[in-house]
DNA sequence: TTTCGTATAGGGGAAAACCCCTATTTTTTT
DNA sequence: AAAAAAATAGGGGTTTTCCCCTATACGAAA
């Protein structure tokens, strides 16, 4: 029996997918949340094997929710679910931690081979998304082998670089030394594979560390 | 009479518009396509009004079409019609000469208001494109005003750069002295309106001068 | 014909980036 | 408790970027 819960901030479409998955015996939908915090509230609680996970909702997205429960609770598993099938939000997700990426518009079949496919610890990407040359990308990768496993801390520095950041200011601004945050900066630039700070930049922009 | 040709690979998107467009008096569907070079090839023998342009088709697709049609035939209007509301496409269908943007989610309404209007030379974006901010910018401002008008030159140093070459790398590259590679970077600097390299790259991904 | 834009190139100097290192403290993981 | 990873910071140097200028040559536009 797989647990389910399912987070979305529309009712219908939570009751959508109820109705849908009712007759599936081995699926059970055990819990339902309108928001990421929601979400976190139930985990502390009951055990969950499947979560469901819209990208966009109130207080806490699905972005943030899927990092913060892949960390806290790595054997509950997620699967996106969004009417987008946009490059960065796929490729978001899955750096999040997402097992697979469902589009609003599947049908009963994809979403219960999704379910038992995402549970027995498989990936699972929607045949339809547009930029199906990914799928295979990201489903031999793993979140951790797909990009160079940055630092939070790194993650800051590149954000500011990108914002157009020198080091001096980085600095001043993440109260540490220029020292630093030009290691950072050097480390930054080794984990991506680039030359320079040109070649960083373009990386974070194609990566979606930007905005 | 306005002319319109729908170019898209899905064939239910096609009989779809056509049905919606059916009893709409000063529209006729006079051809259809499945991708770009179709589109060319139609163009050869029919004088078309308006082009409903998919983004994302086989062979050739929208952007590369939209181009080479706006080249050819000045008076024959492009609108775009994609399921992204994504800001680079957009930007990028509006640079290669589109005069619309529609949601493949558009009404009827919608539609046959972008149709009329971009046959009359004006402009067309669809309200609900998410970043409505650049709507005003796109619909007064046109193709080349848009982005600060850069010299082949420079932008022959824009790619470099974003290359990851060093201004040394660039001029013996192109065989002229690193000091004008400086002052070709300074310009670019200062019509991107950014404050340094990083800056400048991260303008230049985001409006497609890479790749 | 004169002006404008582009491409070219230089001088000189300050700031930043880049590249080696080493090293300590803190946090996380095992 | 020990080991590993992350964050911190420094020394010391080279290269590049960045920011002032000036200046010439050329072609196109006014």
């Amino acid at each position: 029996m797989i647990d389910v819960l399912i987070a979305d901030d529309h009712q219908l479409l939570i009751d959508g997918i109820k109705t849908t998955l009712d007759d599936v015996p081995d699926i059970n939908i055990v819990a339902e949340a309108n928001n990421g915090l929601q979400v976190l509230k139930i985990l502390q609680s009951k055990k969950i094997d499947v979560i469901i996970m819209d990208i966009n909702m109130p207080q806490m997205d699905g972005l943030d929710c899927t990092k913060a429960v892949c960390k806290k609770y790595p054997d509950t598993k997620v699967v996106a679910l969004s009417q987008f099938d946009e490059k960065r939000f796929v490729k978001k997700m899955v750096k999040n931690g997402a097992s697979g990426y469902l589009l609003k518009d599947s049908g009963k079949d994809e979403i219960v081979a999704a379910i038992r496919k995402i549970n027995s610890g498989e990936k699972y990407f929607c045949e339809r998304l547009s930029i199906n040359i990914i799928n295979r990308e990201l489903s031999t990768l793993d979140s951790k082998s797909l990009f160079p496993q940055l630092t939070d801390r790194e993650i800051e520095v590149l954000k500011l670089i990108c914002k157009e950041f020198s080091s001096p200011e980085i600095a001043d601004s993440l109260f540490i030394s220029d020292k630093t945050v030009e290691n950072h900066r050097a480390n930054l630039i080794a984990k991506a594979g680039v030359k320079n700070t040109a070649g960083l930049v373009r990386w974070a922009v194609e990566n979606d560390f930007v905005d």
